[in-house]
DNA sequence: CTAATATGCAACCAGGAGGTTGCCCATGAA
DNA sequence: TTCATGGGCAACCTCCTGGTTGCATATTAG
């Protein structure tokens, strides 16, 4: 999932998907300077991830947010800073006690 | 950075860096099955990313975890999904006035 | 001093990722 | 019905990334 944002396009797309609410694939490829395909394969990439959502509405094919994973992914950042502070914490209390 | 965290290697790093102190790169190559070239490149990218710092000592390479931009792409997480929450709240006082 | 250890540098290689093009299908509008 | 639009599939290309190997350099141990 780290993978899925690491790419400065899909980046973009779900700051897009956050504000917004849904789009189809077209309107998203409207503004970028790729493929309507690239953009596909793209948004592919992020629902592997379960960073969004496709909902199929007609001949259009809509996608929006899930916010769920994302709040998980910073819940496991938060774990690993809690890591770190907690072995800094560790090496405080055994140079006091030494 | 994300792109950074987004590869399985090196997101092992961070975590061991995290939870351990300071090791040197021959340390950090011993329980992984790839070249220390291999995980010299792999601290480069991360050092780039600014989530790992190193110094020298003597003839070794100590790398050690640097929190506060792990810190910053938390944070960035968490307005996104502010971005999406505040989305919601719109849509839904757009709704119950209507 | 000499040998072993820890690392750096550069060339090289294979595979995957991002992107495009071409063609086809489905659906909505006129 | 006919046409334009939104989208899917698959082949193809290029370049970057992860990884290796070979060799050179620095520092420490004996």
């Amino acid at each position: 999932m780290f993978a899925a944002l690491g790419d400065e396009t899909r980046l973009s797309l779900v700051a897009v998907l956050c504000a917004g609410g849904a789009f189809s694939i077209a309107q998203l490829t409207h503004g970028t300077d790729i493929t309507r395909q690239a953009v596909t394969k793209h948004l592919q990439v992020l629902a592997d991830a379960g960073l969004v959502r496709d909902l199929k509405q007609g001949r259009e094919r809509l996608w929006e947010f899930e916010p769920s994973r994302l709040d998980e992914a910073r819940r496991s950042l938060e774990s690993i800073a809690g890591q770190w502070d907690r072995a800094l914490a560790r090496l405080k209390s055994t140079l006091e006690r030494s």
